[in-house]
Order: structure tokens, then C-alpha cells, then sequence
DNA sequence: CACACAGTATACCGATCTGTATAGTGAAGG
DNA sequence: CCTTCACTATACAGATCGGTATACTGTGTG
């Protein structure tokens, strides 16, 4: 649950774990291409040869870091609609509460899927599937939300709530304005409005 | 006009203009660190001497790279914004069929300005000035126009308009829904009508 | 006890990376 | 005529890349 079914896994053992936290910030903070495995390993506090056994190659490093923020993304993603209540609209504006927190806590620089797929031209790239099936799930959320609180405007109300989530986490990743993420909810409170 | 004032550029000679048409390609296709000078070198048909006598360094071509870019669509735009006429909300409309436009001649795979941020760390790297700079002019432009509009919420509106174009941007690139611009493209006439 | 297994430490491989050096060609311009 | 300049061709340097090889340690389990 979370990540795709078709992708595969590894076995996730304390120096694994600590190979994909120390990919995550690397990834993340300065690009895929731009790292390189030995200061992964280095940074994980790992030897190379411990790296492989578990991950086999970096591309494999890249689909779990990629996996596990999906995964970790959800969660967070849950539980922050969960506190927000049954009320579709709290939950509309739950997520984009969730992304502020989000964006917080793991930094300022736009979406990692995002940012990932700008590096990966490849679509039979493993790390494909991973990256637009996070973005469709995303869609589905707010489509199902939006059929909700308005069921024959749906699929436009969803897109509509799809574009100001994706464009808020740009504008914040490049500090265009303020408070992003709080500018797209308000936005997305008008769209759900006026419906 | 069109890129900033405080980045320098070079010499365009013939070999040099090859050089950026090849990188042009190949940075927005694979991603830039993904991308040697030897092959940039090669598929403009130019030796690396050549190359390295007028760009200096890589960090240079990719500052002219995202300068052209950024030079290229402001005049694309312009020509569009023209045709449209002199009323505001079709000026607005002009910037998503600009946008679409753009999109069919260079490629679906997104902004090259938030694909090149992506794998750039550094704010102090000189192509940095170059990335935020298009997108404060893109705010400005959205604001102008919302300001002819409704005066009292160009601030606002114009936000609202930046967030819909840059979230079409991306979900163009991931293909996340079809004619992500033209959904954004309807949904801004929205925001201007309910305005 | 023996064995599997997750791990360390270190050295190495071939390829590719950015960038430089050397030598020479062809054309424009005072 | 002779300098300047944009260019070709080729070879190479030093670093870093992804990935492998060898040898060893500790630990838990059948």
C-alpha cells in the first residue's frame, strides 16, 4: 500500500535504512546525477560493498527513495485529512495544510517526484511508474473529494484542485511569493465555493 | 530585454549558436548533469577547443542555455499576447495558448526553468538569477493584467494565475491528465470571471 | 558447533567527466 | 602582407563515476 505493486523492493536492514535517509537528503538537496554513491555510502555511515549487496545498483537506490517518500508521503497525507475530519471540503483543504507541513519539515525545494522525473528521461526508467503513479493517485484524491461535495463537476473541480496543488508546490520550491501553499488553498476554498 | 542585466554572455558566433541549439536539446531531454560537453561538442559538430574558447567553462553553457530559453519565450509569448488583442482576460487566455503552443514545438517534459532548478543546489550558481528571474517577471505579468481587471485583487488574482500556469506546466510534463494547459486555460477564465 | 548473513575495510577496474595543450587551416581586414 | 580570429583535429591530464574483488568480523540460529 503506498508504493506500486509492479516496483521492486529490498530488503530493508538498519544499514539500508540508513542508506535511503542519507539518498533522501542527497537526492533531494542536489539532484540524482549530481550525487554519487560513494558519498551516499559515506554520508550512511556504510561501506560500498554493503551498499551493493543491498541495493544492487544506484538506479535501484533512486526507486526506493523515490518509493519510500511516496509511502511516507501518504501517511502523512492521512493523517492530516484524518484530523481534519469527514467534511469533504476540511479534507480538500487538509492536503494542502498537509503539503505546508510537509514542505516544512523536508525543505523548500519543490517536489521530489517532480524534480526526479526532470532528471530521468527514460519512461522505461524503473523510477517511472513510481513518479506518475504518485501524481494519478493524487488526482483521484481530489477527484473523489470534489465528486463529494459537487458529483457532475468532479473530474473539472478535481483537475482544477490538481493544477493549484502541483503549481503551489513550484511556486514555493522556487520562492516566487509568499506562503505558496497557503495562496493555493485559499484558491482552491474560492474553486470549491463557487461550485 | 528578455534575460537579466547582471549575467553575462558570450560571443555568438556560428559554432557557438550550434552549441546552444545542441545543449538546448539535449539539457531539457536528458537533464543537465546527465550530459557531457564532449557530447554536446559532438552533436553540434564542433570540437571541444571550439567549445571551450567560447563558453569558458560547462556552468556557462547552461547559463546561456536558460538564457536563450528565457529570451525565446518572452518573445513567443509577446507574438501571442498581440494577436490576442488589447483586452486584458484575452491577454491572460493568450499567455495558456502561448504556453501550449510552446509546448507542441519544444517538447512535453515541462518547464525548463524548474526541470534546470531541480539539479541545481547552489543559489549562488549563475544560472540561479536566470530561473527566479522569469518566473518574477511571469508574476508581474499575471498582475498587470489581473490589476487591469479588478484593480482591488490584482495581487491575488495575479498569484492565482501564476499557480494555475506553472501547475499546467508540470502536469503537461508528467502527462498527468490530457491538455493539462488547456484545462488551466478554462479554469483561469473562471477565476477572471467570478472577479 | 557450524553455518548463514549483515556488516567493515580497502583496493581496484574501466569508463566517463570537465578542462587543457599542441599544432595547424582558412578567411577577413587594415 | 601580415595579423587576427574562428575554427578543426587530436591527444592528454586529473578527478570522479558506477561497480567489483578479496579478506575479515560479529551475531544469531538450527
Amino acid at each position: 500500500m503506498g508504493s506500486n505493486e509492479t516496483t521492486q523492493r529490498i530488503t530493508m536492514t538498519p544499514a539500508a535504512r540508513r542508506v535511503i535517509e542519507a539518498a533522501e537528503r542527497l537526492f533531494y538537496e542536489r539532484g540524482i546525477h549530481a550525487v554519487g554513491v560513494d558519498l551516499i555510502a559515506a554520508e550512511a555511515g556504510v561501506t560500498k560493498k554493503t551498499l551493493y549487496d543491498r541495493f544492487g545498483c544506484k538506479e535501484q537506490i533512486v526507486v526506493e527513495y523515490l518509493a519510500d517518500r511516496d509511502e511516507r508521503w501518504r501517511v502523512f497525507l492521512a493523517d492530516h485529512m484524518n484530523a481534519a475530519g469527514p467534511t469533504p471540503a476540511a479534507r480538500v483543504l487538509a492536503v494542502f495544510d498537509a503539503a505546508r507541513a510537509w514542505a516544512a519539515q523536508h525543505g523548500h525545494k519543490g517536489c521530489s517526484m517532480v524534480n526526479a522525473h526532470a532528471e530521468i528521461s527514460d519512461p522505461a526508467h524503473p523510477a517511472y511508474p513510481i513518479i506518475t503513479g504518485q501524481k494519478r493517485w493524487m488526482l483521484t484524491l481530489f477527484t473523489d473529494l470534489a465528486g463529494e461535495i459537487a458529483p457532475e463537476q468532479a473530474g473539472r473541480l478535481g483537475r482544477a484542485l490538481m493544477l493549484l496543488h502541483e503549481g503551489a508546490l513550484v511556486a514555493e520550491g522556487l520562492s516566487i511569493f509568499p506562503d505558496a501553499i497557503g495562496q493555493a488553498r485559499e484558491q482552491a476554498q474560492a474553486v470549491l465555493a463557487a461550485a
